[in-house]
DNA sequence: TCGGTCACG
DNA sequence: ACGTACGTGACCGAC
């Protein structure tokens, strides 16, 4: 038997919308409407197999009715812009991909829905339908089932409704599901049903009386409360309206015969190309688009299989690839031991285990430029076989990561999807050949991409020399004493055992403290404290809470306490013990493309966090040592990010307190409050570095009144005074916002971007954020880039001057290197100059270093 | 896997 | 009228 299955377009795509957060492509486009409904139409397809397929979709000719005024704000209401641009988009990708689309003039989906169930029915076929909406359901009956799509939790569900189910459900044959309608209404299709009766009134009624005809023409007599007769009498008139309204037409003029709605061919090279340039990568393997996405409209469709040669040595490759010009290369890594390297040459992939002899003679060799995807672990390779790299030409993942720094996948790849590069063969044998053979062109497009955007020199002066800095880092890695953390968290654990049972005597029973919800239950049901925030899932426990319940409760502080000390042992002191190499080092990761603004991240362990701010976390500074007859040397700048702000606003009084080296809490602070600054206060001082941060972070008068505690009419007074006296300041935040909502993106003093496309969305939330990050990104931003040039600045001087001291750490404004004793002063001096003079702003770039023989005695 | 929490700049 | 400061990563419990 024939099967076909229908699809509900509009009420699907809706679903899908609202059910999965708002995606864009990175020039701002909204693409998670067609994402949802693409992974549901796949469900919906897996699930039914069918053998043929319609996609309806409503095409409502403007009638009087959408020319009222409310009709016309409800249909406004109904279709966000943001939705509304992928409709067209969604249609072309449907019929790309070989999909029968159906509209009929006049009729709305459901219509179609109902013609097509009707025509399976009569044609001895079966029918399937998709949709969001229950409407449906009435068209329930012999072959025809309804598929409820939903999406939760960004996934797609489906329901499946048979004649059975609905009885089930609703107690009710299918049909007469129209007769609930009839009472019910429906308000978001404008059916008004009977005033006063809701879904479970109208199920009573239909259950008892079948339908509305017979309710109807037994008003008098039936056996319902008075109440119920009387709005019944009241909306007959529109129970029979809504009856007329809600039924869903069975006969729209559109081609009934199932033959023509068979799955055709389709463009689907072409389909996977706009899916790439939405950048719905994942989707293209889910549809089984692979073969289709690496052709290239001119390939041909048959694509020979990659030719792969596997080389016992690479001797002979050298002529030739010094003739090439080039060495696009692919590493695999064994460790950190290089275990293959993979060239593609005139077409051939050659794969090699690279000696040590063959790698220095390439890497040795000027006349061949090296490429290669993602080179740090490649350098920390050569550094272990002390090989120098010459004649660096392109790192792919780095560029990728420049021209769109929001993305989570740089995988080769993806990136040929995304940035259209032609794939030389359809072999998936070999995954490491198939990616190597992608990488010339790959080079080469990003190459040009990085030129177009003006983003060369920040390429090849700041991220490709930095990621051999940052290999450096890596292998040397960070001493740790590590006996003195298990004694420190010892001592914790002492402590916590301690509290936990204090904090049990307290509440009346055991529980586990760390769990929010327990902890939730605890001190607001059982204790009775008042509920501060909620959160989606309870209510909140976070410190803010506690704190304003400090006092009300003794359990209060103990729980502060508690979590204090559990964080520190957990996440430190346990955390810590298990990254410590057999070296007696922790090597973290520092990952150069993982965040939005150009900062480098810190990864197993993060060694950007560890506690500073209170004296209890900070001792766990202790522990972190230089090794022995070595010293750490820390500097850091001060107020880098208020010194770059005062620079890229050019504001007058800000540079000219910087260039005093005035201390510019306390000039703010005088600014503000309007007085001479000796007589500043230290909570006038407090308040005015908060006013400082919130400027840097797009700053709003309620969370800077809720950060400082003061009223949020105060606090706007306080930004209203600091915009007034920092007037630059204020041209430079209004225009910064402009600009990147003219150019679709925001970037740095060296031209790093951020695209936000946030700025252009409807939704006020979102694009407020987007104005925040316009704002703060050039400064938080700008700050990492000038860090990163005195990183590559320290390390350079660090090897010209043939000094043992090594860089190991960065913590976005400080740098820490260990040096042997002797050298301590040499480098705390070169630090500091390399810090200074990294860039020439219209501000002093002030670093300070000190010395000692752990991080907690360098930091003091 | 996600949300809540909390550590850092 | 909206909901509310930027950027990270790790751990835990709950689902």
């Amino acid at each position: 038997m024939m099967k076909l299955l229908v699809l509900d377009g509009n009420s699907i795509l809706n679903r899908a919308f609202y059910g999965i957060k708002l995606l864009t492509t990175k020039d701002g486009h909204f693409t998670n409407a067609i994402y949802g409904f693409l992974t549901m139409l796949k469900k919906m397809w897996d699930e039914t197999q069918p053998d043929a397929v319609a996609i309806a979709f409503d095409r409502r000719e403007p009638t009087f009715r959408h020319l009222e005024y409310d009709g016309y704000k409800a249909q406004r209401k109904g279709m966000p812009e943001e939705l509304a641009e992928q409709m067209p988009v969604l249609k072309e990708l449907l019929e790309l991909l070989g999909y029968p689309l159906v509209e009929q003039a006049g009729f709305e989906a459901d219509d179609i829905l109902g013609t097509l169930a009707k025509a399976s029915r009569e044609q001895g076929a079966e029918c399937v339908i998709a949709t969001g909406d229950r409407d449906s359901l009435q068209l329930v009956g012999d072959g025809v089932t309804v598929r409820l799509a939903a999406t939760k939790f960004g996934q797609p569900q489906v329901t499946v409704y048979d004649a059975e189910k609905i009885r089930e459900e609703y107690g009710v044959e299918p049909p007469q599901m129209i007769e609930i309608k009839a009472l019910q209404g429906d308000s978001s299709d404008n059916i008004p049903g009977v005033a006063g009766i809701g879904p479970k009134g109208a199920g009573e009624l239909i259950r008892s009386f079948h339908d509305i005809d017979h309710i109807y023409e037994n008003l008098d007599t039936i056996d319902i409360k008075e109440g119920m007769r009387k709005k019944l009498r009241e909306g007959k008139e529109s129970a029979y309206l809504s009856r007329k309204l809600g039924t869903i037409c069975t006969d729209v003029p559109i081609d009934t015969k199932l033959e023509t709605y068979r799955l055709q061919s389709g463009d689907k090279a072409a389909a996977a190309r706009l899916m790439a340039r939405l950048e719905l990568f994942s989707l293209i393997p889910k549809l089984g688009l692979d073969a289709a996405a690496q052709e290239t409209p001119e390939q041909s469709k048959t694509a020979d299989s990659l030719p792969v040669k596997v080389l016992a040595d690479g001797a002979g490759l050298l002529i030739p690839l010094q003739e090439q010009g080039r060495a696009d290369l692919t590493a695999v890594y064994d460790g950190n031991e290089i275990s293959s390297l993979l060239l593609p040459m005139d077409g051939t992939v050659f794969v090699l285990k690279p000696e040590k002899a063959f790698l220095r003679a390439l890497c040795g060799n000027a006349k061949i430029v090296k490429n290669i995807h993602n080179s740090k672990p490649f350098y920390a390779a050569l550094e272990r076989l002390g090989v120098e790299v010459k004649n660096f030409g392109m790192d792919t993942l780095l560029a990728a990561y420049l021209l769109n720094p929001t993305s989570s996948d740089y995988g080769v790849e993806r990136l040929a999807a995304e940035y259209e590069v032609p794939v030389p063969s359809a072999n998936g044998e070999y995954a490491d050949a198939a990616r190597a053979a992608l990488l010339p062109a790959l080079v080469d497009r990003l190459t040009t991409e990085i030129e177009q955007n003006g983003q060369l020199d920040l390429l090849k002066k700041i991220e490709l020399p930095l990621a051999k800095v940052l290999a450096g880092m890596e292998t040397v890695g960070f001493a740790v004493d590590a006996a003195g953390i298990e004694e420190y968290g010892k001592g914790l654990q002492t402590r916590i055992d301690e509290i936990q049972s204090r904090i049990y005597e307290q509440v009346g029973y055991e529980f586990n403290v760390n769990s929010p919800k327990q902890l939730g239950q605890a001190l607001f049901e059982k204790l009775g404290l008042h509920t501060g925030k909620k959160t989606k899932s309870g209510y909140s426990t976070n410190a803010e809470v506690l704190e304003s319940l400090r006092y009300d409760h003794p359990a209060v502080e103990m729980i502060l306490e508690y979590r204090g000390l559990t964080k520190l042992k957990s996440t430190y002191c346990d955390g810590l013990l298990k990254v410590i190499g057999p070296d007696g080092r922790i090597h973290s990761s520092f990952n150069q493309t993982e965040t939005r603004t150009g900062r480098i991240s810190s990864t197993e362990p993060n060694l950007q966090n560890i506690p500073v701010r209170t004296e209890q976390g900070r001792e766990l500074r202790r522990f972190f040592i230089a090794r022995p007859g070595w010293v750490l040397v820390d500097a850091d700048y001060s107020q880098i990010e208020l010194r770059v702000l005062a620079h890229v606003a050019d504001d007058k009084n800000m540079i000219e307190a910087f260039r005093e080296n005035a201390d510019i809490h306390r000039s703010t602070a005088a600014q503000v409050f309007r007085m001479p600054e000796e007589m500043v206060t230290p909570i006038m001082r407090s308040r005015a570095k908060a006013v400082n941060f919130g400027i840097v972070y797009g700053i709003g008068a309620f969370s800077l009144s809720k950060n400082i505690g003061v009223t949020r009419k105060e606090a706007d007074d306080y930004i209203k005074a600091y915009l007034a006296h920092y007037d630059g300041v204020r041209s430079y935040m209004n225009h910064v916002v402009e600009l990147a909502k003219e150019r679709g993106y925001a970037e740095t003093l060296f031209g790093r971007r951020r695209y936000l496309p946030e700025l252009t969305s409807s939704n006020f939330n979102l694009r407020s954020f987007g104005e925040r990050v316009a704002m703060n990104m050039p400064i938080q931003g700008t700050a990492a880039d000038i860090i990163k040039i005195a990183m590559i600045r320290v390390a350079e001087r660090l090897t010209r001057e043939k000094m043992q001291a090594q860089l190991i750490l960065q913590v976005h404004d400080e740098l820490i290197v260990e040096a042997p004793q002797e050298e301590a002063e040499a480098a705390a001096k070169l630090l500091t100059e390399e810090m200074q003079n990294a860039v020439s702003l219209s501000v002093p770039m002030l670093a300070e270093a000190k010395i000692g023989k752990t991080w907690y005695d360098a930091k003091e």
